[in-house]
RNA sequence: GGGCGAAUAGCUCAGCUGGCUAGAGCGCCUGCCUUACAAGCAGGAGGUCACAGGUUCGACCCCUGUUUCGCCCA
């Protein structure tokens, strides 16, 4: 057969994709049992994001896991999705075609989107709108579809999904749906967290904290019948017209004369109650603090403990509402002057509010107690948004999650997590959650939550009695769609109906992605027989969102666990150990990586990292995978021409006669056993570098070497058919544990001539993992320590050259051995081999007294030069 | 402030259950075209295992504290 002569990646990666597509190499096999199939639960990108380096990283150590587990001859359910439902596509659109949502606007079915288009935002309609992000994400998932494929994840593409798709909009509708029907799901008009720019609500696994300046404003409230005047001091001045009560601590000896008094707000003279209440921090500003609706998660506690009155002041899109003092609910003793003040207020965003209401407390004396004090404090911000949160009432829907924390703990803990710590990052998350889910999200591009309202006949919205769709009719959109026993001309009239305007929030359907796969309602039997799946890879920073969700929708549908391990990658960081992020500008894409090195180097380098392990990007790691892949298709032309010719029925286990080879098959077995223990754990990074290790240094440094004379021998000598057989078998082996790493290369060679032996299957990826079995009828060598003895022998020699600047091909007139008879005995077995490798012409034997354990090497390069010696422990 | 993790050669990382002189690759230095591979081979230099205590016959490893960094939470 000829061999290509070097190792060139491009065209055998575009080969094997092929052969492997045509094949259906990575395909599911439906009919096979549950005990033989080993179930992936596999991320599903945000495909508008960015595609950057820790995508390949995380994405190839499922892949090794799986490929690792199909060549144990599991049935591989491998699965792959796109998560392209949610704010990112949404921004994306906007972005891309300079466009906005107006939810108002009706279909225009002429409009022409256009990319880079300058000017104020196009208003479009809902539909127009979501048509453009189905289209932008499928040119999104085309990007991902290119790149995993060009990694080699043996995905079955049999199964994608997308996350918007009717599969998934009718999976995730019917678990709301059911758990709605089980009471796991309610709907409330409560005050939510707020993203004034997207104008939606937002999760606490959404949240994100963030430093910011701030400054205490200290305000004077008069008090009743009382001269002095309490000061308070706040962060949020604005919010002064939505003051409700004031709260001191009771032990508080500064405030105790002023409880169950009234306090009288600055500038809006609204009369508030003042309590006394534990939760109140006296080390807090002055001690002493006001309540509003609402200023954060403690003012909606103490609002709800003492049932003040709503008072909402901000709008939804964060500017001040206009404000009628001196009607119930808005009382004040001066409501001229209050409503004043909040005419000069209205429409103000919330910065400009607290600036003009300084300017006012300025302007009225006797208000601001002394200068502010600037301090840095932690807001709350939608993840994706710039300005902090509020606190606004709205109607959502909730999940409830409060009431299980400890059931969703054990769930945590019947879960294998890898590495084992990130079990308790789970943990701790649940044991933190203060908030039910809220689940509805004010956008577009979403699944719709399936529900519509009647609108009684008075033209009120009776949201207490939401129509509900039969589970045949999902996936329903019922701003479209039309609830049985209505017609559509009634849609927003009295007496008829309305649609839930809100979309689920994305992790409601990503945290389903189980079911997603399984064809959880239409498919039952095949649900049944994939879940609890086997592995749900992921990385640390969703544990919050994504693994936490997944456990919640498994235990509240099916008192279930979704997965039986969970497999945690870590991060790739940039060079200065810094998260790469796009803001950041040190992101590295992944392509130009793949054109340059070839997509086995760059799975080496991912194989390197353990699980859980976050890895500074370092670009030297690419040439290492590429160097080991060059080394293997060396090696692999070498082994091949040793026993080129030879029938693969000569080259058996019983051929392996020769004692160094069989010290060979001894040091092989070993690395079976630990390779196959850690890949069972899934820890490929020590798989990878045992078998790396193995490869390198022992099988072509020196068993390769030890050998070649042997096989160059003319006619079919027991000596050379040894060498061939065991060269083979070992070679055999070594390319299969490499198989998951670096599945291109290993399939070219695997090709080349192991594809057609008895028991292994025509793709490597199909063939058994190299097991003990296979070498078991093959002897140890009669003394133990051979080939480590030898290598002994062989390191000193070589010292030898090395420090008089020889070559290693230089000849070696003598070496004397020195040492017990025990090991001159050993050594004799394996010393042919080690005279014809290394050129040496006379070897001494010297029984000596040295202690057990070693042994020296005098070698005399030529007979005249004094020896050298080395001496070594064994 | 609490939780979890990390700190080992110039760099990236191994070192698992306490036990050889703490390892590998890259980089560096010195040689070697040796009939698979110079994208290679051989040899070498390079370490206060973050710091301070403690347990132990023995600590990179276990315990306590400290410092720095990362993530999560309040």
């Amino acid at each position: 057969m000829e061999l290509p002569k070097n190792y060139e990646p491009e065209k055998r990666e575009e080969f094997w994709r092929t052969y492997w597509k045509q094949n259906r190499t990575h395909a599911w096999d439906p009919s096979r049992g549950r005990d033989e199939t080993f179930v992936v639960d596999t991320p599903p990108p945000t495909v508008s994001g960015s595609l950057h380096v820790g995508h390949l990283f995380s994405y190839s150590h499922q892949d090794f896991i799986v490929r690792f587990q199909r060549m144990c001859g599991k049935n591989i359910f491998f699965p792959i999705g796109w998560d392209d439902n949610g704010l990112p596509t949404e921004r994306r659109v906007q972005n891309l075609y300079n466009v906005k949502c107006d939810a108002l606007l009706h279909y225009n079915p002429e409009f022409k989107p256009e990319r880079g288009r300058k000017g104020d935002p196009v208003p479009i309609g809902r539909q127009n709108f979501i048509e453009l992000c189905d289209r932008v994400t499928r040119e999104d998932e085309e990007a991902f579809r290119h790149l995993w494929t060009r990694l080699g994840l043996s995905y079955d593409w049999d199964q994608e999904y997308a996350t918007i798709n009717a599969h998934c909009r009718r999976i995730s509708q019917y678990s709301f749906l059911e758990l709605l029907r089980k009471g796991e799901i309610y709907h409330a008009e409560r005050p939510v967290m707020w993203d004034v720019d997207f104008q939606t609500a937002i999760a606490q696994a959404e949240v994100t904290d963030k430093e910011k300046k701030s400054a205490f404003h200290y305000l004077r409230f008069g008090i009743e019948g009382n001269a002095d005047p309490v000061v308070i001091a706040t962060t949020r001045p604005e919010l002064l017209p939505a003051c409700v009560a004031v709260l001191a601590h009771p032990e508080d000896e500064r405030y105790k004369p002023y409880f169950g008094k009234k306090a009288f707000t600055p500038l809006f003279h609204a009369p508030v109650p003042i309590f006394a209440d534990p939760l109140a921090d006296p080390e807090k500003g002055t001690g002493i603090v006001m309540v509003c609706t609402f200023g954060d998660q403690t003012d909606v506690e103490w609002w709800r403990t003492y049932h003040l009155p709503l008072r909402q002041v901000l709008s939804r899109d964060g500017r001040m509402l206009p404000l009628t003092f001196g009607i119930p609910g808005w009382e004040s003793v001066h409501p001229e002057q209050a409503n004043r003040n909040a005419s000069l207020l209205c429409g103000l965003s919330v910065n400009q509010a607290q600036k003009k209401i300084i300017e006012l407390a300025q302007e009225a004396g006797n208000v601001i107690d002394r200068p502010s004090m600037e301090i840095t404090h932690t807001v709350k911000l939608f993840e994706k948004g710039d300005r902090p949160l509020e606190l606004i009432p709205t109607r959502q829907w909730f999940a409830k999650i409060l009431d299980k924390k400890s059931e969703l703990i054990e769930q945590g803990k019947k879960i294998q997590w890898h590495p084992p710590h990130m079990g308790i990052r789970y943990e701790h998350w649940v044991e933190g959650l203060n908030q039910d889910w809220c689940l509805s999200r004010q956008r577009y591009f979403g699944v719709p939550i399936p529900v519509w309202y009647p609108i009684s006949p008075e033209g009120e919205v009776v949201y207490d009695q939401p129509i509900l769709p039969e589970i045949s009719q999902l996936p329903i959109d019922p701003l479209e769609d039309v609830p049985k026993g209505y017609a559509s001309d009634q849609r927003g009239q009295a007496g008829g109906f309305t649609g839930d305007p809100d979309v689920l929030d994305t992790w409601a359907t990503s945290s389903l992605t189980p079911q997603i796969a399984t064809q959880w309602i239409q498919d039952p039997s095949r649900h049944q027989k994939l879940f609890p799946m086997d592995i749900r890879p992921q990385s640390h920073e969703i544990i919050r969102t994504w693994a936490f969700y997944t456990i919640v929708k498994a235990y509240t549908h099916e008192r279930e666990i979704p997965w039986r391990n969970v497999v945690i990658s870590g991060w790739i960081l940039d060079p200065d150990r810094k998260k790469m992020a796009k803001s950041q500008g040190n992101v590295v894409t992944p392509e130009p990586l793949l054109d340059q090195y070839g997509a086995d180097s760059v799975r080496y380098w991912a194989g390197r990292a353990r699980l859980g392990v976050d890895t500074a990007y370092d670009d030297q790691v690419f040439k290492v995978g590429r160097k080991l892949c060059t080394k293997l298709f060396n090696a692999a032309k070498f082994v091949l021409g040793r026993f080129e010719g030879l029938e693969v029925s000569q080259l058996g286990p019983d051929q392996v006669t020769n004692e160094v080879d069989r010290a060979m098959i001894a040091e092989l077995r070993p690395l079976l056993e630990r390779a196959t223990a850690s890949f069972e754990q899934f820890d490929y990074a020590q798989a990878l570098s045992l078998t790396e290790d193995f490869f390198w240094r022992i099988f072509c440094d020196n068993y390769l070497e030890l050998v070649k004379a042997r096989t160059y021998e003319e006619g079919l000598t027991p000596g050379r058919l040894s060498a061939a057989a065991c060269l083979r078998l070992t070679h055999r082996a070594l390319i299969r544990l490499f198989a998951p790493f670096l599945p291109y290369l290993t399939e070219d060679i695997w090709h080349w001539c192991y594809h057609s032996d008895p028991g292994m299957k025509d793709s490597i990826h199909h063939s058994p993992w190299p097991a003990l079995e296979e070498v078991q009828s093959i002897q140890p060598p009669s003394k133990t320590g051979l080939f480590d003895l030898s290598l002994v022998v062989i390191d000193a020699v070589r010292k030898a050259k090395a420090e008089k600047q020889l070559s290693m091909k230089a000849d070696v007139a003598r070496i004397r051995i020195c040492g017990k008879g025990e090991i001159l005995e050993t050594l004799r077995l394996a010393i042919g081999d080690i005279q014809r490798m290394q050129s040496i012409h006379e070897v001494d034997w010297e029984e000596t007294d040295v202690s057990p354990d070693q042994v020296q090497i005098f070698a005399s390069i030529e007979e005249n030069i004094s020896d050298k010696e080395n001496q070594a422990h064994v």
